[in-house]
DNA sequence: TCTGGGGTCCTAGGACCC
DNA sequence: TCTGGGGTCCTAGGACCC
């Protein structure tokens, strides 16, 4: 039984509307829409600051139909350089606090302040973050206090903007039951379907269900849902998780529908460009490329193959995709294409695996912090700053290192995947 | 005038091997 | 004759999230 924790879920409102309004003052307090292709027909809607919403205009929405539902909607297309360096400054800010602090997106992440508030109960810790993101980034942010992810999460959800609410283990019944099984995280229309069927409608209803029949129907979702119901989620704070990367794609949705191979070619040279660059950035190779194909009807298929050898080069990348393409097009319109490189590997991994492989096994029980402090004790801060002696061109990425240097490099999220992508 | 682009995790079937 | 059982790899698709 490990001591109960306190989890913190700091929830960006609104983000990229609400960093727009930052930067542009005139548009605060304005019902704003942040759209992708704003200028063309297929943009949908990103992200609606409050005033927005409040006249009916929620994403995902269709621009057009969020025009009519208000016609004096302003809107902006995204800027994504402006939102990842926004995003930096207020994951700066939370590691402040902790080097516990795991990003999930781009403006959401979660925070282990067990250790923290000590000399603050968390309630106060909270308010401070919260006064902090606003004063030094004029953002609103929620915050979510609770003894798991889950009811963190659950929490930030409940007082939008900047609330700042705590949920408790003993209020699951009280405050989560009553809810339409669709709200619990996780649980998307479909699998809310699915339990209809059953007889599953509240929070309650999968609290009450049986377990082996959530098991036959969902899989270990249906056992995890279960779990949920109760408040249970034992799930740690993972502040590496963000910079371990299983694939990495671009997709992109045609002007218009074609079957013009010329027109396709181009595209997939284009993605395969983009692909093999961030590839090339994180210094990793792709060892499975796989195609996208979104036909006129929104039916979707994925082709993928594995390759003799792993890639991270343009041309390589898009022999493999024009290939798949060959082999798989149906001949009807297609309205969307994507590349991605999945089974990645890290340079020079090859010759690292098998040491890889006996580190996690032996380090399996013991907590990283200890790992790096006994690193740091036995080699000295700088083995840790600098990763391993040997070659110099390799070493910066490699996994191990990243894990060995954990938390003492936290500022490391400089370069993880959420903030340097193009 | 229907519905973007970036991901992760899970399942299931067939190939293949012992 | 007419047939086991376990394990892994590969591929495709579904569901979900932000």
């Amino acid at each position: 039984m490990g001591k109960s924790r306190i989890i913190f879920h700091v929830d960006m409102n609104s983000f990229y509307a609400s960093v727009e309004a930052a930067y542009d003052p005139t548009l605060a307090g304005k019902p704003l829409a942040i759209a992708g292709n704003a200028k063309e027909r297929r943009g949908i809607v990103v992200t609606a600051s409050y005033e927005a919403r409040a006249r009916g205009v929620k994403p995902p929405m269709p621009l057009w139909e969020a025009k009519r539902a208000c016609p004096e909607l302003l809107v902006r297309q995204p800027n994504f350089d402006r939102y990842r360096q926004a995003s930096m400054r207020m994951f700066q800010l939370l590691y402040d606090y902790t080097p516990l602090v795991e990003p999930v997106s781009i403006d959401e992440g979660y925070m282990d302040v067990s250790d923290v508030v000590t000399d603050m109960t968390p309630l106060q810790l909270a308010n401070h973050i919260q006064m902090r993101i606003e004063k030094e980034l004029s953002l609103p942010c929620s915050i979510g206090i609770a003894p798991n992810k889950f009811l963190a999460k659950t929490a930030s959800d409940m007082k939008k903007p900047k609330g700042i609410t705590v949920l408790r283990k003993r209020e699951v019944r009280e405050k989560l039951w009553s809810l339409k099984t669709i709200e619990m995280h996780g649980i998307g229309s479909k699998t809310a379907e699915k339990l209809q069927k059953l007889g599953i409608y509240t929070i309650k209803d999968i609290a009450n269900a049986n377990k082996d029949l959530l098991h036959r129907h969902l899989g270990v979702g249906g056992l995890r849902i279960y779990e949920r119901a109760y408040g249970i989620d034992d799930r740690p704070v993972d502040p590496d998780a963000v910079n371990e990367f299983k694939s990495i794609g671009n997709s992109t949705t045609l002007p218009e529908d074609t079957t013009e191979p010329a027109k396709v070619r181009k595209v997939l040279m284009n993605l395969s460009d983009s692909v093999g660059r961030r590839l090339r950035r994180k210094n990793v190779y792709t060892g499975n490329i796989q195609l996208t194909i979104r036909y006129y009807d929104r039916k979707t298929i994925t082709r993928s193959s594995k390759l003799p050898h792993p890639i991270d080069l343009h041309d390589d990348i898009f022999e493999a995709s024009w290939r798949l393409w060959e082999k798989y097009w149906n001949g009807e319109p297609i309205r969307l294409l994507g590349v991605t490189g999945m089974d990645l590997v890290e340079k020079g991994q090859a010759y690292k695996q098998l040491d890889l492989f006996s580190y996690k096994k032996e380090e399996k029980e013991v907590k990283l912090s200890d790992v790096v402090d006994s690193l740091r004790n036995k080699y000295g801060e700088d083995v840790l700053l600098k990763g391993t002696q040997g070659g110099s061109k390799d070493r910066s990425d490699d996994l191990r290192d990243k894990k060995r240097r954990g938390t003492s490099l936290e500022k490391d999220f400089l370069r993880n995947k959420l903030f340097t992508d193009e």
